[in-house]
RNA sequence: GCGAGGGUAGCCGAGCCUGGCCAAAGGCGGCGGAUUCAAGAUCCGCUCCCGCAGGGGUCCAUGGGUUCGAAUCCCAUCCCUCGCACCA
């Protein structure tokens, strides 16, 4: 019995002891730090580095896993294999998480120590923003992928924060500017009224989904103490202007007469605040209840029509200008309101003094027609739902079902001339602007919902001078779809969507009034947020151990353009800059990211459009491999439930080899994958047995020179070759899932096969199992590392890593080979299922070899495929006297024949002429009685065969005849 | 609504691009057997229905179509997931 430690070869699957041991070796020898060599080719990989606002999780284990795998791949085949890791700590999270900690945020503390495990004691460094990113940096992410054995080149590690990377920023942005791609303009913020300053949604408490609308603003005029002023009415659906029949105002709300950019506005006391955050400039001059205004005549804009304005508690003076209109033909709520006021005209006439005459009169008008509806679509809405009064809570609904069905189905009344007969989809847009610039329009914007900061205040929209990226840049646009166009896209299908997402994109406001990072050049009050800091800092991968020599102050502009754009793109270019830009010549281009595809739509298209501007196209990216989310037991991960898998104690429980395997293996990088417990056990116990099983191929005396070999043999033999070609081509696909399964499991059933079929003690099986099993370990080298390198070390004295990659060897692989040994595992098949449905233990098993005419006939088929034609085979069949004398027999059988030949595979059919099915039967005939413990007896049909039950003449080629007794 | 992806046996999940080797890989779960003091370990077999001769029937969301032949191609319908921004 072996003990454990004992240092035997047949010790027992311990991965931790295996691992430790790997991962020190690394360590200490650099074995992953990346210096330009002589190699005749290098991959750069890159994933984008992680934000530590908080611990790692099973999904980014495989985020960094699968880039890892290539990485390792490429370095077997030869390659110089840069991969690289940094730190993004830019912007507000970070900021957000401290001041959570701080406070003591119940959420938070349940994150971080029932998720994350911080102990109590450690919270104290977590106070500080870079405090915080550095601790889950450290002893989070860092520890976390060296457990998983990834092979970064840990030198050029860097945050973000850092000057030097502040400074390549700066240079970005300086040149960005320079070619005019940056432009400054007012852009809608979060703004907390109370703290009187923009939030981020981390900051908010309530309405966190709310989102921008864009209100028209009907430019309504009226006379208002003698003056002629501005009542503006907000509305989302401009294009009912000519359908209004009065306005509402909240009797009881403020209101107010205010200066707005120069011009009197009536409007609500809190619409007159959102204006001032909007922009505008503001001036209250009166305050007054809305009553005031009750009865009223304002002047449609559009129109020239004048209408009443009447009071309604249904007004919210806090949402958008506080005065609304109403168009009762299309808005069911406003054709309920009307009837309502209308039926209490009088008492509204004899408390305002609105004109009795005037609230009665009022009648919807319409302004579009719409199938399935008549004149007036609200009212038959309304009345088709039985809804009698506004508080009616079906009235909601019926209003947003009518809203659809106008916008999509209802085409515009002839009296909106050059717009009329289209439908409201087509032509909102253009109306709203043709307006506009007539100055009847104007415009708002406006939260969904009610929106709370976190310190309780309320959150408006406000308007803010901000610097925008010009996205929407048209020759900006053309040179990223060239980039786009020469990106090796994984899967394919994400290619369009970096395309859409080009198209989509308007400016892209690149500053953040708060938060860590870099100052903007120009103007300090700003840091440039995110994703605007992390579009080519793959570059600075390329230097960034070397650059940390570099005396910040002397990484000046002309620095980054002496490296970047070479000694001729400025006058005195620095020494060390063109040193470094070797490095950069080096490495670049990217060969391929990872990264997930929710990145898709933001980080990786700006990522393409930073290079494809900033770098020339010789270093744009090569390929985006775009990777699918996590679920843990069929359920979303969530720190703040709890619900995580972290990677330090998955590999503590299970072991590195088992972790990767497992991310690896359960589905491809793109596709989601979910991790189950019992699906990582089983995994584990895979691992455990191919451990065991080459340790027993370890012990075994293995011939030096290869002995002769049995069939069986070079079966496995042609099958690994296989294994190699399909192996190789999924990694190069990125096809984890593919790859891991046919080199692993798929691999295992042809040896289950093998093991069955012979004695695996032969010298000759010991030389294959042995090959066999080094070719596997160099194949799994970079899915399981630590346990390929173990054993091959074992095997042959050198890590699986530093043995080349497996080339496929011609003389090895036998196609003859594998189609025989279909034959035989036909054969096995067809018996096994005789003797299952027959309930019977044979004795004998009697084979029959189809008759020489039969083969003939079967030839016959071959000499028209792949789509042989019955007749045709028949005609040519039937020249033959000796045939004519099998009759029909000879037509069912060119039938089965042409069956058989478009179903098998054109290789395998090609095979077939060459082979002797009798001989192939006689070889395997010790085997086969084996297996079913009885006498085998090969016999061919026209040979006068031993044939008691008659059955000799049912064989057909490839098919014999079988009798069991 | 717009954009992308998807619906396969008890469950997960391959296959679909390039139609026939597909009753449809593999895993999990379940059943039976072997080994074992025992086992969540390992090994062998079974796991849509019928069948005492290798066979037959039905099947890949639904309904049509193309084809000698459809899980696979085309059309329509239903359902599900994700993204729609200034947030990493």
């Amino acid at each position: 019995m072996v003990r454990p430690g004992e240092g035997s070869a047949t010790m027992d699957y311990d991965p931790q002891d295996v691992e430790e041991k790997w991962r020190r070796r690394w360590r200490e020898s650099g074995r992953y730090e990346a210096d330009p060599g002589d190699a005749d080719e290098t991959t750069f990989v890159t994933v984008p580095y992680p934000y530590p606002n908080g611990g790692m999780h099973i999904g980014h284990a495989r985020s960094y896993t699968v880039p890892d795998v290539y990485a390792r791949f490429r370095r077997q085949r030869g390659d110089e294999v840069l991969y690289p890791m940094a730190w993004h700590v830019t912007g507000t999270p970070i900021v957000g998480a401290v001041e959570r900690l701080r406070e003591n945020d119940p959420e938070q503390m349940a994150s971080l120590k029932d998720a994350f495990g911080v102990p109590e004691e450690d919270l104290k460094d977590l106070e500080t923003p870079m405090g915080f990113a550095r601790y889950f940096i450290e002893n989070y992410y860092k520890q976390g992928m060296e457990q998983l054995g990834l092979s970064i080149d840990w030198r050029r590690e860097f945050t973000t924060n850092d000057d030097r990377y502040s400074k390549f920023i700066t240079w970005q942005y300086e040149t960005l500017r320079e070619r005019g791609l940056l432009e400054k303009g007012m852009h809608p913020v979060n703004y907390c009224t109370n703290e009187r300053q923009p939030v981020t949604t981390h900051d908010i408490l309530e309405g966190e989904d709310a989102e921008f609308q864009e209100f028209t603003l009907i430019r309504f005029s009226m006379d208002h103490d003698g003056d002629e002023v501005v009542a503006p009415m907000a509305t989302l659906r401009p294009e009912t202007v000519r359908g209004v029949t009065n306005a509402y105002v909240h009797p009881d709300g403020e209101y107010v007469r205010a200066s707005v950019d120069g011009e009197s506005w009536v409007v609500s006391a809190e619409a007159a605040e959102k204006f001032d955050l909007q922009g505008r400039t503001v001036e209250v001059e009166r305050r007054f209840a809305g009553e005031e205004l009750v009865g009223a005549s304002v002047t449609n804009p559009v129109t020239g029509d004048e209408v009443v304005v009447l009071p309604a508690t249904f007004v919210d003076p806090d949402n958008a200008t506080g005065v609304v209109m109403s168009v009762p033909a299309h808005s069911p709520d406003d054709y309920v309101a009307l009837r309502e006021a209308q039926d209490r005209a009088d008492d509204i006439a004899a408390e305002y003094g609105v004109d009795p005459d005037a609230i009665p009169a009022i009648e919807p008008v319409p302004i579009l027609e719409i199938e399935g509806y008549g004149g007036i679509p609200a009212r038959d809405a309304v009345e088709e739902a039985g809804v009698e009064s506004s508080d009616n809570p079906a009235l909601h609904e019926v209003t947003e079902d009518l809203y659809q069905d106008e916008f999509h189905g209802g085409r515009l009344l002839d009296s909106y001339g050059e717009f009329a007969g289209e439908v409201v989809e087509d032509v909102r847009e253009r109306f709203r602007e043709h307006h506009r610039e007539a100055g009847h329009f104007d415009a708002m914007h406006e939260f969904t919902e009610e929106v709370v900061c976190r310190c309780g205040g309320d959150v408006e929209v406000a308007q803010q001078e901000t610097w925008f990226l010009r996205y929407n840049d048209e020759a900006w646009r053309e040179t990223v779809g060239e980039a786009i166009a020469r990106l090796d896209a994984v899967p394919e299908n994400t290619r369009e969507q970096y395309t859409h997402t080009v198209d989509w994109l308007e400016e892209w406001p690149c500053i953040r009034n708060y938060g860590l990072g870099t100052r903007l050049p120009w103007d300090d009050e700003f840091v440039i947020e995110p994703l605007s800091d992390s579009t080519i800092y793959m570059a600075y991968y390329t230097v960034a151990h070397r650059i940390d020599e570099v005396p910040v102050e002397e990484l000046t502009h002309d620095f980054f353009d002496a490296l970047f754009y070479g000694p001729d793109a400025v006058d005195d270019p620095p020494e060390t800059a063109l040193e470094l830009r070797e490095e950069w010549d080096h490495w670049y281009p990217v060969d391929v990211r990872f990264s997930a595809n929710d990145l898709v739509n933001n980080h990786l298209t700006f990522f393409l459009y930073h290079h494809a501007e900033l770098f020339d196209p010789a270093n744009w990216p090569e390929g985006i491999t775009v990777m699918g989310m996590g679920l843990l037991e069929g359920r979303k991960m969530s720190s703040s439930k709890g619900h995580v898998a972290l990677p330090s104690e998955v590999v503590d429980d299970y072991g590195a080899d088992t972790v990767r395997f497992f991310l690896l293996n359960s589905a491809e990088p793109w596709q989601d994958f979910d991790w189950r417990s019992d699906a990582v056990r089983s995994t584990r116990n895979a691992l455990d047995r191919f451990w065991n099983r080459s340790m027993d191929v370890v012990d075994a005396d293995v011939p030096a020179e290869r002995p002769d070999p049995a069939g069986i043999d070079r079966w496995l033999l042609s099958k690994l070759q296989a294994a190699v070609r399909d192996v190789t081509e999924s990694l190069e696909n990125y096809e984890t899932r593919t790859a891991s399964q046919t080199v692993f499991y798929d691999f295992e059933e042809h040896l289950r096969w093998y093991r069955r079929r012979t004695d695996t003690d032969r010298p000759g099986a010991r030389w294959t199992l042995r090959t066999v099993l080094e070719m596997r370990l160099r194949l799994l080298a970079p899915f399981v590392p630590f346990m390929a390198n173990e054993l091959h070390e074992h095997l042959t004295g050198q890590p699986a890593e530093d043995a080349p990659w497996p080339a496929v060897d011609p003389a090895l692989e036998s196609r003859t080979v594998e189609v025989e040994e279909t034959l035989v595992r036909d054969l096995t098949e067809d018996v096994a299922d005789i003797v299952d449905v027959t309930g019977t233990d044979p004795d004998v098993v009697r084979v029959y070899v189809a008759a020489d005419w039969k083969r003939t006939v079967f030839e016959a088929v071959l000499d028209r495929a792949p789509d042989p034609d019955q007749g045709a085979v028949m005609g040519a069949v039937m020249e033959d006297p000796e045939m004519r004398e099998h009759g029909d027999a000879v037509n069912d059988l060119v039938g089965e024949m042409i069956d058989f030949v478009r179903e098998t595979p054109e290789e395998d059919v090609t095979e077939l002429p060459g082979i002797d099915e009798g001989e192939v039967y006689e070889s395997v005939a010790g085997f086969v009685g084996r297996e079913f413990d009885a006498d085998v007896e090969v016999y061919r049909e026209d040979a006068d065969p031993h044939d008691p039950a008659d059955r000799a003449g049912e064989a057909v080629p490839f098919r014999p005849a079988i009798h069991i007794e």
